[in-house]
DNA sequence: AGTCGTGGTAAGCGCTTGCTTAGCATGATG
DNA sequence: CATCATGCTAAGCAAGCGCTTACCACGACT
């Protein structure tokens, strides 16, 4: 029995909370209910609505960056390297599309110290693609024109599942990884024509 | 002298405010100040903030399914096609990135009844992508497993343009759709390897 | 037994929300 | 001159907002 701390159970009922009505359309009452709690105890163990957003945001962005650098880490071959990072992106996309909903499109209702963090995050998983076509181009097993626009739209295949995947749908997360890992595959391989 | 009408004045603010505080993040008193306007001079146009949104996101809508079936239908060929599309598509979302974000991400903002009518209007948008692939692998000129998912992957690439996109910043919203419509094209032509 | 830290609540404060009401200026029409 | 529709505003209503305050139950330690 591992005990889960009101704290927890508080962010848990804002994940919920956030991911169905967004932030400022999630009121601190909600959150509480959620929580089985009163409206009071949310300020109990947060200091408000606000770093109960950031606390969302940030383990989530942490725990995306830590799955793509490990994606990265996990083989040297460039192209196997950019199937796995955009397989495993995509999938934890689709898997936790609530917290990445709230990862995705909440970052301006931080407040300006928290967004410097979190930015900060965002630099570093975008890096992590771009070194991963860095590196495939060197090797010649790339074909990339422009490495940082690529990068972004790699991501972006990721990113944009949590607008619409529905872990009730047809659809499993491993079977839209697997999709997009190749298509992403093709768009940067060297042996794909009119890569000029 | 075409002469903008109040109620358009009233649009066009709900567009800049929806775009940068979100639909629950904007207040009445707020749209109508932008539109040099008392708070109540928003009901003399319109009937509630949802029928404001609904305005901005059926119109939003109604353009970008004009645009995606005028590329459909302005080539016989194939690749060629997609390319297109993929490039209007994109184009359009970068430079309407902030109508592009109301319509993408306000959605669920919406009553019940108006849902249903962008639901009809995103279906034909997907319908008509859906049909290029189709088109495209009968004749042999594309390679696709998953039509229905390279529709969405396609599609993804350009909706995801709003999340970022700043007109003011260094990449203009044709070099990007000329970015992504070759991304595309390598993602579903035929003489690309491994499309198996 | 007495004290205190922890984790919680009931009540409510000051403010903002979407929207309504009552009324006013203006220009066209009888 | 009177009438009336149109386009707009000042004022405000009921409800809801984030957050605070004052208080209470209870187990751990002295």
């Amino acid at each position: 029995m591992t005990p889960v701390t009101a704290r927890q159970r508080l962010i848990d009922a804002a994940v919920e909370a956030f991911a169905e009505n967004g932030f400022t359309g999630t009121t601190t009452r909600d959150i509480a209910s959620r929580a089985g709690m009163s409206p009071a105890a949310v300020y109990v163990h947060h200091d408000s609505k606000e770093s109960l957003l950031y606390s969302v945001s940030l383990s989530g962005h942490q725990n995306t960056l830590a799955v793509i650098e490990q994606s990265y880490a996990s083989t040297d071959d460039p192209v196997e390297r950019v199937r796995r990072m955009v397989y495993d992106f995509t999938r934890w996309h689709a898997e936790n599309s609530r917290v990445g909903r709230i990862v995705q499109y909440e970052f301006h209702a931080l407040g300006p110290e928290h967004r410097k963090v979190i930015a900060g995050l965002r630099r570093s998983i975008e890096q992590c693609m771009r070194t991963a076509l860095e590196d495939g181009v060197e090797a010649n097993a790339l074909h990339i024109n422009d490495i940082p626009g690529t990068a972004l739209a790699l991501l972006s295949l990721g990113i944009d599942v949590v607008r619409w995947f529905d872990p009730a749908g047809s659809r499993t997360a491993e079977d839209l990884a697997e999709l997009y890992a190749r298509l992403g595959v093709r768009m940067v391989q060297a042996d794909s024509p009119a890569a000029g």
